[in-house]
DNA sequence: TAAATTTACTTTGCGTGCAAAACAATAGAC
DNA sequence: GTCTATTGTTTTGCACGCAAAGTAAATTTA
């Protein structure tokens, strides 16, 4: 082959884009039970943290995109999980705040995590600490 | 917090989504020139490693899905940059060939790695590998 | 204080990723 | 040699991710 560099095999880009994929798709069975999408679920897991935040704030946070996020949160409140609320000081700023169902729905989440990390039993803590370490590194750099 | 398993920066999966999103958006600007897609610079990637493949042999090098995969090679083939041609020996079957145009494309292509390569300059060469190398763990177990 | 700029959010159009269903052609079972 | 199962690909419907354009409200500027 006359350029290695365009090899997929030496692709570092190619792995992440298969990483998240597989990644997102190993959610799923767990999120069928909770009827939540990938994203929705960054959008719970977000305001369980810190509740009653602005739209802006819940962007900044979960790196969702902005167009993407006023469709996931018209789902959500469809849903019934959080309620959209104007902002009376300022009214071009939106408030996003968990429904009763919404703050119920973590103690079902609670186990969640566990379920994922054991879809990936090759990597060993030290090797899931050295990975987010890089991929902190790697996320630096590209925002 | 009650559930610091919940924390989104303890999710080594909320890492790789920001990313692998980061990262495609990277490419952005390297493939404008060439009026190519992310997930239509790897199918070229793939092709220029071997050409003349099955669909099926190209979905697994390249891990796109396969609902996919028909839209993106109608556009592709439109731009001339391929064909697809019916396999006689087994008419379920198609194979993908490039035309010229796609394989002179490989040159313009030959300096992309690099172009992204610099975006992240805070991962030196040791710890790109060592990111490979996990990420491929990662994809084996959740392949 | 009126105009220009900026901020916060929504809308639109396109390109995927995905599951599930549909389809055609081959391979296997009997 | 039919009947069934399997394989290879396409289609459909939905959910994002993204850029760019649009809207409304606040802020800055002059």
């Amino acid at each position: 082959m006359k350029y290695p560099q365009l090899k997929l095999d030496n692709q570092l880009c190619h792995r992440l884009y298969m990483a998240s994929n597989s990644v997102v798709r190993a959610y799923r069975d767990a999120l069928k039970a909770l009827e939540l999408t990938y994203p929705q679920y960054v959008v719970m897991m977000a305001l369980w943290e810190e509740d009653e935040v602005t739209i802006a704030q819940l962007l900044q946070k979960t790196a969702i995109d902005g167009g993407a996020m006023t469709q996931i949160l018209k789902k959500m409140t469809d849903k019934q999980l959080l309620m959209v609320i104007k902002d009376d000081n300022d009214k071009r700023k939106k408030l996003v705040k968990l429904q009763s169902h919404g703050v119920k729905m973590q103690l079902q989440a609670a186990d969640i995590p566990q379920q994922i990390r054991c879809q990936f039993p090759s990597i060993n803590e030290h090797e899931a600490m050295q990975l987010i370490a890089l991929l902190d590194k790697l996320n630096t750099d590209l925002a």
